[in-house]
DNA sequence: TGGGGTTAT
DNA sequence: ATAACCC
């Protein structure tokens, strides 16, 4: 990078970003604070507070709505609003608002300690997760109107890169040099100091834009869809994720790059960083990994022998705070499935499983009317009791002839007594449903959804459609998925 | 624990 | 097809 720089000499366990080959973002005069603040890397090996240019290019927010399935339950009936709700699947209340969660409730507890806690306390079901849905996508395409970079990451989160619209209102000169909501400060004991002064690239001011940008879309958010929400503020995803959560709910935090050190050291365990889930933390444990530091300071060599060379430098970015994964523009889901699950002994014969694909498939065959595509795959999953004991979830799925899905309708019965049989010859494949059994668990899935075919001859035959307006209006669609655009 | 999702191997 | 990850 540093091509002139002979004296420069990169630590080999710092050596971050061996592709990033731009400098352009800064200055001259910014480029000696570069080399200034890459110095001091050298200096403590255990802080990153250098500005690093390449890396802090972008501004990204991450939108978490707010205990969002009570949310939606007390749009639709305002009466539960002030009342501790919680909402029930099954026996276990998964959230609740925060009234409720005064009581000591909190998500997924089991509805009989959330009573204990709260004997006042609402329940609304939330096993459909139908409206929960729509208003998720409600708010995503609202938050289209700001930029086409939305990513999903459930139904409650968002990732948006607001860095052209953050761009724009510098050029525009439409900002102030003051950032709405909380800055994220040093709370533990790293060697960051909390000194601004300390952030002197141009990431600085972009990141004070973004939190403005955050404020007005925050704000928007309430006033057209009535939804509460806090947001993260930083240059990726894995930190403005992170410092979203630090002030809940209905509010905001940024975080600047010189305090990045220590908002992952803050984290404690590794499990707290998102993509390090449960199976990856026992492996990191037993080889006596068990907080953010002490991967940090592993040696990234000896963890690529551990994990694999690919595993190990994720990790071990992550562990840093340093995250390149872009965001990705969400379009139509890859999958559509519905799920339940069975209690005691609520389906242990072939009669019982048969009434069970046959709820599943009716509800799923309304939705993928809806979507408006083919299902070119169905999959059948299930989770098996076998001596008081869950098993594993395993799943088989079979291709679907086209001839059979394109007349798919909640009213071609035919159909779906064909779709039935195909569920029930999965059910035998995964095990002898001749012997007995007992199931927890249902999972039908529709994948490798196609876009119908819209020819000229479906055009000609179709009752609405107007041949003229047809060619704009279905590419206009394709092309923003993200696997049909070949 | 529940009812969803995605991506990597 | 499974196993990891996310909410």
């Amino acid at each position: 990078t540093d091509s002139g720089d002979e004296e420069w000499q990169e630590p080999i366990d710092l050596v971050m970003h061996p592709h990033i080959t731009n400098v352009d973002d800064v200055g001259s005069s910014s480029r000696s604070v570069f080399k200034e603040g890459r110095r001091k890397i050298l200096a403590s090996s255990s802080t990153q507070n250098a500005c690093r240019p390449s890396d802090h290019a972008r501004t990204i927010v991450h939108i978490d709505v707010d205990c969002f399935y009570a949310q939606v339950e007390m749009l639709r009936n305002p009466e539960l609003k002030d009342k501790p709700l919680g909402i029930q699947q099954k026996f276990i209340v998964v959230t609740c608002n925060y009234k409720a969660r005064e009581y000591g409730v909190t998500k997924l507890m089991t509805l009989k300690d959330a009573k204990e806690k709260c004997p006042q306390l609402v329940l609304v079901s939330g096993e459909d997760l139908t409206n929960y849905r729509h208003v998720s996508y409600k708010i995503s395409e609202f938050l289209l109107k700001y930029t086409p970079l939305v990513e999903r990451l459930g139904f409650d989160e968002n990732y948006l890169d607001i860095s052209s619209l953050v761009e724009q209102r510098i050029q525009g000169n439409d900002f102030t040099d003051e950032v709405k909501g909380h800055v994220y400060t040093p709370t533990c004991s790293s060697s960051d100091t909390g000194d601004m002064s300390v952030c002197t690239c141009g990431c600085r001011q972009r990141i004070t834009v973004g939190s403005q940008v955050a404020d007005d879309i925050r704000q928007a958010l309430f006033e057209e869809i009535g939804i509460t929400c806090c947001a993260g503020i930083s240059y990726n995803k894995l930190l403005a994720k992170l410092v979203g959560e630090r002030h809940k709910p209905n509010q905001q935090t940024t975080l600047f790059p010189h305090c990045v050190q220590d908002l992952m050291t803050s984290l404690g365990k590794v499990r707290k960083i998102p993509g390090i889930g449960s199976a990856m933390m026992k492996r990191l444990e037993s080889l006596g990994i068990y907080t953010v530091t002490d991967l940090q300071n592993y040696r990234l060599n000896d963890l690529k022998s551990q994990l694999g060379e690919s595993q190990a430098e994720h990790i071990h970015r992550l562990s840093m705070g340093i995250d390149e994964d872009m965001v990705h523009t969400y379009g139509k889901p890859q999958t559509i499935s519905d799920e339940d699950s069975y209690n005691y002994k609520k389906c242990c014969t072939l009669v019982d499983a048969r009434g069970k694909i046959r709820s599943l498939l009716l509800n799923l065959i309304k939705r993928l009317e809806e979507d408006d595509r083919l299902a070119g795959t169905m999959r059948l999953t299930i989770c098996r009791i076998i001596d008081n004991k869950f098993r594993n979830r395993e799943s088989k799925q079979c291709p679907l002839p086209p001839s059979l899905m394109s007349k798919i309708s909640s009213k071609a019965d035919d159909v779906i007594q064909r779709l039935e049989a195909l569920a029930l010859s999965l059910l035998q494949k995964i095990f002898d449903t001749s012997k007995p059994f007992q199931i927890a668990l249902m999972n039908i899935a529709f994948c490798n959804l196609q876009e119908k075919p819209k020819n000229s001859i479906s055009l000609f035959f179709s009752p609405k459609a107007k041949p003229s307006e047809k060619s704009n209006q279905s590419h206009d669609f394709v092309c923003k998925g993200r696997s049909n655009c070949s």
